[in-house]
DNA sequence: GCCTGTGAAGCTATTCACAGCT
DNA sequence: AGCTGTGAATAGCTTCACAGGC
């Protein structure tokens, strides 16, 4: 297993990817540093250093060789093998997910949903079969799941989390706007929109003055 | 003006907050820095740290007063008058967003929504009024709204943005999935779902061996 | 004793700047 | 001339550790 590398780096890797395979010409076989920046809104020295990461090397005068660099970046960033993901919360966030990633990543499956309501149990949901909660350990276990979307409200999202763990889950998409207690050797990324909203708030009160765009 | 924050921080203090009036009992009126840094997942050091920013400060053997720490982080982050945000795209996810954010922030309300579908503009979504796209910057200056969230498709997240930004807005929470070209003086604030669940991918999978806890 | 506030140290991330290549 | 790859410099963030207070 290759070297650990930042997680900010990981983010960013996994974006200059879904750019290149998306935003990019496939007629234009090369990329220079700065075209890939310029896409990420990041900087051209951002992006070397990021790619460094990679195996992929660029050759100057030349760039780096679109279908390569995805390559590399897949080599880097998939799992070994095809990933199932759980959805736990079917509310219009829940769904909003399974809408979202239906499709999107040839590699990453909702597998499985799971719900508390009884109505939504038992047939499937934007394309995804609804369990209910009771058997949510033993659907886990028996499909091989190690990844989870937490979409339920703050309060049941620690006990969730707790039997997602049990039943083998090591990564963890949390929605809920709630810090969880994981154990050592799970991992979870929080995108927890109260905050962010804060912050939008607070940036957006203190930028005074006109706008002005750049170069 | 006071100083400026550092953006994590910020972050932070806003959760500090959200953990101190949902979470911690009225009853108990002062509180430990190790307290808090418990409740949100954060070393002691990181919140005294953080606190520093606020002009609120405890005493040794009682701690932190709850009420007025909880004021000091309000004079801190909320804007000076009530915030009205405008909310673009009423999708699945659109719709998880008025739900989450209805009545839970005394400041902050989400007085406008906007979707291109026409079945969509004229009635109330949700609790908040839905008007047609063509209106989106004639209803955003009459409101005097400065803050937006921005939960269309990719493709429409920078021409919706850059309407907003003609329309006065200074402060964006988005949530499409591609980098957005603002000019100095808005903020943006990401909440990425796709790089989020990738970076769960890349971590759970070098995550080997068994599950502990600490402490 | 155990707490807060904080300078200083340590660590992480980003940017600079330039040698070397094409 | 303009690019890549990268050591070195910088900037930003977190933790340490301890003086001072309760």
């Amino acid at each position: 297993m290759t070297r650990q590398l930042p997680d900010k780096t990981i983010g960013r890797l996994s974006l200059y990817r879904r750019l290149l395979t998306d935003h990019w010409p496939v007629e234009i076989p090369f990329i220079f540093s700065h075209q890939v920046a310029r896409l990420a809104q990041v900087s051209p020295a951002q992006v070397r250093r990021d790619l460094m990461g990679t195996r992929c090397s660029g050759s100057p005068g030349r760039g780096y060789e679109v279908s390569a660099l995805i390559e590399a970046l897949g080599a880097l960033l998939d799992a070994a093998d095809p990933v199932r993901v759980a959805l736990v919360g079917v509310g219009n966030l829940g769904r909003a997910v399974l809408t979202f990633f239906r499709g999107r990543h040839p590699r990453i499956e909702i597998a499985a949903a799971f719900d508390i309501a009884p109505d939504k149990a038992g047939r499937p949901i934007v394309g995804v079969h609804c369990h209910p909660m009771e058997r949510l350990a033993e659907v886990v276990a028996e499909l091989g799941i190690h990844t989870a979307i937490l979409s339920v409200p703050g309060p049941q999202a620690q006990p969730v989390l707790d039997c997602l763990v049990a039943a083998g889950v090591r990564g963890i998409l949390n929605f809920a706007p709630v810090p969880l207690r994981v154990p050592s050797g799970v991992h979870v990324e929080n995108l927890d929109m109260a905050t962010a909203l804060e912050k939008v708030v607070y940036h957006a009160g203190r930028k005074a003055g006109a706008v002005r765009w750049e170069s």
